[in-house]
DNA sequence: ACCTGAACACCGTTCAAGT
DNA sequence: ACCTGAACACCGTTCAAGT
């Protein structure tokens, strides 16, 4: 949106300045790919000043998959049906919202489940797995209800994740056209995990 | 294994001589980071030798990446169950492979089913839907056999992938760890895919 | 405490020139 | 036809020096 912002010698919050920055040029298109240089370049201080607040790229791109996790949380909780609703529903509402965020923000959520590119993917393990455990939890509800097939939960999660992130993955990669997989693949999938998933 | 080769001024087969050198270095660890000097280098040619062959680097990834989809399709065959087989058995061998073949290649899976990377990726989906045919082909002999649910095949092909292509994304970037998504998640996850495809 | 400017060791890519 | 060497316009990263 805006270009170069005035300032003065110090600009006022420059680590900030440098993840928003990031993230929009992470956004707009070349991935993570993008130049610690241009970063600089565009939050208006010198190609060196980066390294005042982050060691090297790496560490910024893992700050900015940590944002990344914290939005796919928000996510979770904007879709996230009202209260008397049944698991079931949760359960679709949550894979739904889970795909419409990743497909929203292709570079991103690449971003977050790469490790080749970023540094100590220690945190980040800590908040996807912070996610998993989320889903365990549901997957248990539904059992205890009678709901869900009475499985090893960590298996049937694990099931869900790799479902919902094989999808979102093909569709950044535009691997699930609707002329080649047919329309509505998505659904359809969605469909078949949750008769993996369901009592009879 | 062998260091640069010695050999005149004219290279005798310096193309697939790149191709193969990429390929080690792909696998070797820092994934598609690799450099084309340093390709060149270990082919023993000058840096400027792979544009003789070579559009840019993009097309020299692409190239890996292409025959990554032609092992994927070796590896499916070598895994194809001894010829009176259950649909069934087919799916699971076939699902394992792929799993396998990722899990065992993780560089080069990555690679093959990214795009931000590489050139015209047409012909990359071309043989990455070349794969997804032979799952909608096993899907519809599933149903004919009365073995799987009767639903639209290219759904549950995109579930079957969706999944196996999760899992395999997952594994590689290791998130489902033993200790935290416990042990066999794999194994469980495949267990969850055959209950949602398999009739009751 | 925070930032700059010059410098280092690299890239990918191009192109005239060599064999 | 195939390859080399020098050159260009970049990188990420470092570090003495400025404010």
């Amino acid at each position: 949106m805006q270009d170069t912002i005035e300032r003065p010698y110090h600009h006022g919050d420059l680590r900030r300045a440098l993840i928003e920055t990031a993230m929009a040029m992470l956004q707009e298109g070349k991935g993570w790919q993008f130049t610690l240089r241009e970063v600089a370049r565009r939050a208006g201080v010198s190609h060196a000043a980066p390294y005042k607040h982050f060691p090297d790229k790496a560490a910024l791109l893992t700050e900015l998959a940590l944002v990344g996790f914290d939005r796919l949380r928000e996510a979770f909780d904007a879709a996230k049906p009202p209260d008397p609703a049944s698991v079931k529903d949760e359960l679709v509402a949550a894979a739904r919202a889970y795909i419409r965020f990743g497909t929203a923000n292709p570079a991103l959520y690449r971003l977050m489940f790469s490790t080749e590119d970023k540094a100590s993917n220690i945190h980040l393990s800590a908040r996807a797995l912070g996610a998993f455990e989320v889903l365990t939890a549901l997957l248990a509800r539904g059992q205890a209800a009678g709901v869900f097939r009475e499985r090893p939960v960590q298996g049937q999660a694990a099931a869900c994740w790799a479902l919902c992130h094989g999808i979102t993955m093909l569709a950044i990669e535009h691997l699930l056209l609707p002329e080649k997989v047919g329309a509505g693949a998505v659904e359809a999938a969605l469909v078949t995990l949750f008769e993996g998933v369901a009592q009879d």
